[in-house]
DNA sequence: CTTGACCCTGTACTATGGTACAGGGTGTAA
DNA sequence: TTACACCCTGTACCATAGTACAGGGTCAAG
């Protein structure tokens, strides 16, 4: 298996070298393989991890939410339950999160749609996005 | 007009009461009136601006990034081009969030399949939701 | 055989976004 | 008239998520 050294992860990753430290002792990723020298080994699913840890903290998750999507893996030999339970839980997140999404979407639209037609006014469409969605 | 003290804002927007003053400072809302012995009052337009804050930052947008959009009002007597542009960029970047949270509806919506349908495998979808969306 | 580019550990510092006093004023209700 | 719930300012503290050393090891190229 190929495998990487924390440089070549850092730089593949587009992370910081010290980051993958922290997340390291985060537990967000489990402790590397070491090489004889002692040197980090790294494989294409702990980049895989680094890539789906960035994503999830652009989309406005936590460290420690993340730490909870990351160890909602189905294990053999274990109750699907609690797994259920939490996946079905971040779903529900996830999907407020589109709502939210989408009434700033729909309000950036209009205000680019102003702007081209000239109709200039002082009032703020923005204030307004989340009038109805305030249980986000 | 209506207008609330700084108490009464912070819990009509169920936000800490030294979170406004923070917000005043960091100059995300205007400094509002004040009453004739120097209390804050605020109208109903600054909880509208509070409550935009609150569920920007929950969709994943720093204080700084919702100062930019908030910004974003069209002015009477000024040139909407770099306010077209500025919601132009933000909408690009709304729409890859919004993709971004699709993907992880999906590996979700995926994993409580395979709980309900007890398919146990030890394979982790999670880690493959972002590999077609590196670029978010 | 030493210089440079990596790696290691531990620890300290930073930025962001709050949150919590301390010390003092105001205003109404018992 | 004093107790309580508010408000004010300034300043200090906190958690999260990094980021930057210091001091030291390894190893390949010149």
């Amino acid at each position: 298996m190929k495998t990487m050294t924390r440089g070549e992860l850092a730089k593949e990753c587009g992370v910081n070298i010290e980051s993958l430290r922290y997340y390291e002792k985060r537990r967000l990723i489990d402790p590397p393989m070491r090489s004889e020298i002692g040197y980090r080994l790294y494989s294409n699913e702990d980049a895989a991890r680094i890539r789906f840890i960035r994503n999830a903290q652009k989309l406005g998750f936590t460290l420690n939410e993340i730490l909870e999507l990351l160890k909602l893996r189905i294990k053999k030999n274990e109750s699907c339950e609690p797994v259920l339970e939490k996946a079905q839980k971040k779903l529900n997140e996830v999907e407020q999160k589109i709502k939210g999404l989408k009434s700033m979407k729909k309000v950036l639209k209009q205000m680019i749609h102003r702007c081209e037609e000239s109709t200039l006014t002082s009032d703020c469409p923005i204030l307004g996005s989340f009038e109805s969605g305030r249980e986000l």
